[in-house]
DNA sequence: GTCTATACCGAGATAGAC
DNA sequence: GTCTATCTCGGTATAGAC
């Protein structure tokens, strides 16, 4: 067999994941324009032909680093009653959070002048947040509205919070964020108004 | 007197606000990086050279093109009850009624990757949105917070709709729109809630 | 006042020596 | 596998002819 996959963390294996660190850094502080090939060379301490060996392209490399996953079926077993403070607070563990990486800010930052940044965004939003949505909205027929209410909320803080920093939103604990967020939430996924 | 200034719309003016005006129209569209000299000039059917002559650079001309007049001071008359709704309307035809010009896209499409557009916007809500705000939040010193959380769900829903055009969130209607948003931002301006 | 031509720069990407 | 040198392109901005 050709596969020795297991154990080998070859030196291009480690140079691959430090060109991919340092794109995923820069594309999401400033954005895919911002970031150039040259500047993620810089911060691996690589020379910049190297980053067009590994990916073949600026627009590969950013598809590469753009890859988010918000582990939303974790939160499978859902209340009705608190699913508000339930999703509010997975939004802060992503964007805070040690674990999660930077994904949603690489791709909130550039789909405003990236059409594959956008489409991207559009993905997450359909195929991660609107499934949670439809399992809990009321009635489920208008799961997609409700995500979509949901989504411009949560999107609206993470823009004022963390790209815009909007001092006030900045200032925000996570308890007042979840005080006042929360009930926002819970409204749109399983409140009675709508038309 | 060299006061020859009424009634003079000499060639020259009409070449400004030609360009002024297909500036606005791409910036909006594809934001700073996006929309280039070459791309103005052309859909003012005039040459690139001359953008720089009108416009000293290509700053300049985005700071001309990123003035943003919310015009709130006319809902000086406020109903404390009614704030959401009035709000929210206010919105839609700031966004979407035929005199608003395209201020706000131009400043939130190059905001994340723009410091300048950045802080303009910063200054928007800090000079337009918050006095609104602070007029009728519920304890005054709150105001901050308040108004934060109202930029925080009316950029998100600006980001959603005509930026990302999300499409569920594109296919609300207006009414769908005041009747879901209006009392989110009611409770954000005059709510008990907070920490 | 207007446009042609171009300078200058930094971007992404490639060729080829080592 | 890595880096030096370079190509090409498109950006902003300028010089100078008409």
């Amino acid at each position: 067999m050709i596969e020795n996959q297991p154990k080998k963390p070859s030196k291009s294996d480690r140079t691959r994941a430090q060109i991919l660190e340092a794109a995923r850094l820069l594309f999401a502080e400033h954005g895919y324009d911002g970031a150039s090939i040259r500047d993620v060379a810089a911060h691996a301490s690589i020379d910049p032909a190297m980053v067009i060996r590994y990916f073949r392209s600026k627009d590969e490399l950013f598809a590469r680093a753009a890859v988010v996953d918000l582990q939303l079926p974790a939160l499978r077993v859902i209340d009705r009653t608190t699913i508000g403070e339930t999703l509010i607070r997975r939004f802060l563990e992503i964007w805070e959070g040690p674990a999660s990486g930077p994904g949603m800010a690489i791709l909130l930052r550039s789909a405003t002048s990236n059409e594959f940044a956008a489409e991207k965004l559009r993905d997450v939003f359909g195929n991660q947040v609107r499934p949670v949505v439809a399992a809990v909205a009321d009635p489920a027929a208008d799961a997609d509205r409700r995500a979509g209410l949901v989504s411009s909320q949560l999107l609206g803080l993470a823009m004022c919070r963390y790209l815009l920093r909007l001092p006030p939103v900045v200032a925000l604990s996570h308890d007042e964020i979840i005080q006042n967020v929360g009930p926002t939430l819970q409204r749109y996924v399983v409140g009675e108004d709508v038309s």
